[in-house]
DNA sequence: GAGAAATGCCAAAGCGCTTTGGGGCGGGGG
DNA sequence: CCCCCGCCCCAAAGCGCTTTGGCATTTCTC
């Protein structure tokens, strides 16, 4: 069923049933029902390339998601990231295209998006520390939103929505430095990402804060899996002074920590105290009722609900102004952490 | 850029032009050569849409995915199976719409796709045991791959591609009574879930095998999270009969379960025997040299990629016969199983 | 009651592409 | 020398929609 046909069948133009449909004011309310009536009775909705030609908008957004071409992950949070913004496009009657792109080839493939005209803005997951994508979109004049941050471009120069990196590590580290740890390891995601550099630094400043010094053979940096977590624990804990607690990035390396804890006879939040970043991924919940580990939370999902709703502003009128959200991470006591085991 | 543009710069017409990029032989190679170097030095790609309108194909596929209502969980192994497919639509320059959808909508969600026209097939997701989409896509007559089976249709009838999910089970629950276990529990995905079904049968064909009865007691499904594992261990644990070996459904409902040994002061793989389920997922890699967790094996990435080209096939050739493609589940030993302990 | 202002509808152009149905031009066969 | 056939290329139609500009018809204003 196509406009024409719905027409004919209404006995009016295309016209009328093209305003009718889409609320324009020079039809009467009556014609209008009609029309509402049939087409919903025709099963019948505008075919959506058609009025993309005729419109020059697509409703439609792009999502690229890089791929870590070393190690072939394509991180967990995205799952819920989408689950949040595609909330919004769903409200908005928008369509997400997904694309995803080993992360050498990324710019690359923001320019095909732009050129291919398909999308009307598009989200940037996964910035890095000094990411060339963002001055790439706007030279191509695309509306886009960072999910984070870059280091390297003017933070007011574009819109985007990151949480609260260094001030949640820093917390952290403050609150085990409280609990009277001194060997603190830091369990990082991967160099060179924003998220990583801003969380170190937020380490770094609450052990600067408590006069202590930052020791690289208790800091890692690495893709965020679960061997991961293990295997840096157990490097550690075989160490010559091997940390009494850990800051982990997110909660699968967590699991990792856990691990690696048991297997040497360790009691977790005993022996070695844990803290791990919690996304709040819905099918990783720290813990119903009560939390389970001792966490740094922000939801990643909320996150996508908002960079969502900031492309859509931005679409609909470009020259809103840039938005910039800032998410604050809570800490939240769970049952791995304690005080520093006397030596 | 467009064709108009990208024509008068060259001198010639817009038809030439296209045939040419297109590959059509009416074209001589030097003009084919001109041609394909200015298009490439100026960046030009043909508007996607343009090209949906006028040959009615879209050069895209849809995804819909289910989001559990009740739990609002999105299945955490979309992000490796729709890596895995988007090789195959990168290859073949297709794009790849993703619609989230509550599970109760679905249907709806199909049909609307459909009218609206923008995608050349679809990929179901996460087909129940009854499972209505299957007769609705057929009936709407858009090319379709599912990603598992659905009881309740005929399976020649459409294209799948699913892994041996009752071998697998009953090849895991014969290994752990090989080893002496006789009370071995089952933590399964959610009922109503074909492959949940699918992998309780198994088990108790394993178990009937044996001469033994399944318990109602030692059987769990439930949308499948790390507190799920977790709290229905410990429900088992503290029953008067606790099982000796557990099988999970996943990899992360596997962590659950070691976390409540922990807790109970058992011993994995000693006290208690466990087996997961392992998708293979890039960022829940069962260990790296070695496999940490006995598990059933079969990579969801690989099956995104046969959907994937399935999907292409039937695509550009409606004609071509339906697909069935069932992967082999392995077994693979790993540190968390061991002999029965005696009691 | 005549002119002005709404009101409700329509015809046609145009979005950027593919594709059908020719048409000019050079070369080989009769 | 003429004709016909390939080889290359082109003009124009059409995909399904929105939108501009315009035309009746009705309602209001004085």
């Amino acid at each position: 069923m196509n406009l024409k046909e719905l027409s004919t069948l209404l006995g009016l133009s295309q016209t009328t049933v093209s305003r009718a449909l889409n609320g324009y004011p020079e039809v009467s309310e009556v014609t209008r029902d009609k029309v509402m009536k049939a087409a919903k009775q025709h099963n019948y909705t505008p075919n959506i390339r058609a009025r993309g030609l005729a419109t020059g908008r697509n409703h439609a957004v792009g999502h690229v998601i890089p791929l870590s071409t070393e190690h072939e992950v394509v991180n967990p949070v995205f799952t819920d990231f989408i689950a949040g913004a595609s909330e919004i496009y769903a409200r908005e009657n928008y369509d997400m295209m997904l694309t995803i792109v080993p992360d050498k080839t990324e710019a690359e493939a923001y320019r095909k998006i732009a050129a291919k005209g398909s999308v009307d803005g598009v989200i940037v997951h996964g910035p890095k520390a000094n990411d060339p994508r963002i001055a790439l979109l706007r030279e191509i004049g695309m509306p886009f939103v960072v999910h984070g941050r870059s280091g390297i471009a003017e933070e007011s120069e574009y819109s985007w929505v990151d949480m609260n990196n260094t001030r949640a590590f820093e917390r952290a580290t403050q609150f085990l430095i409280d609990l009277g740890h001194r060997r603190i390891g830091l369990l990082n995601g991967l160099e060179g990402m924003d998220f990583a550099m801003k969380r170190r630094e937020g380490y770094r400043a609450a052990l600067a804060a408590a006069g202590l010094k930052e020791r690289k053979e208790l800091c890692y940096s690495s893709e965020m899996t679960e061997e991961y977590g293990f295997s840096a624990t157990m490097e550690m804990l075989a160490s010559r002074r091997p940390p009494t607690a850990i800051l982990a990035s997110s909660i699968i390396v967590g699991f990792g920590v856990r691990r690696a804890l048991d297997t040497s006879g360790l009691k977790i939040g005993k022996d070695v105290s844990l803290i791990v970043h919690d996304d709040d991924l819905s099918y990783l919940r720290n813990g119903a009722a009560e939390p389970i580990y001792t966490a740094t939370r922000s939801s990643v999902r909320m996150a996508g609900r908002i960079c969502a709703e900031i492309l859509m502003e931005q679409i609909s009128d470009p020259k809103r102004p840039l938005r910039h959200v800032l998410l604050d991470a809570e800490l939240i006591i769970g049952h791995t952490t304690g005080p520093a085991p006397q030596d």
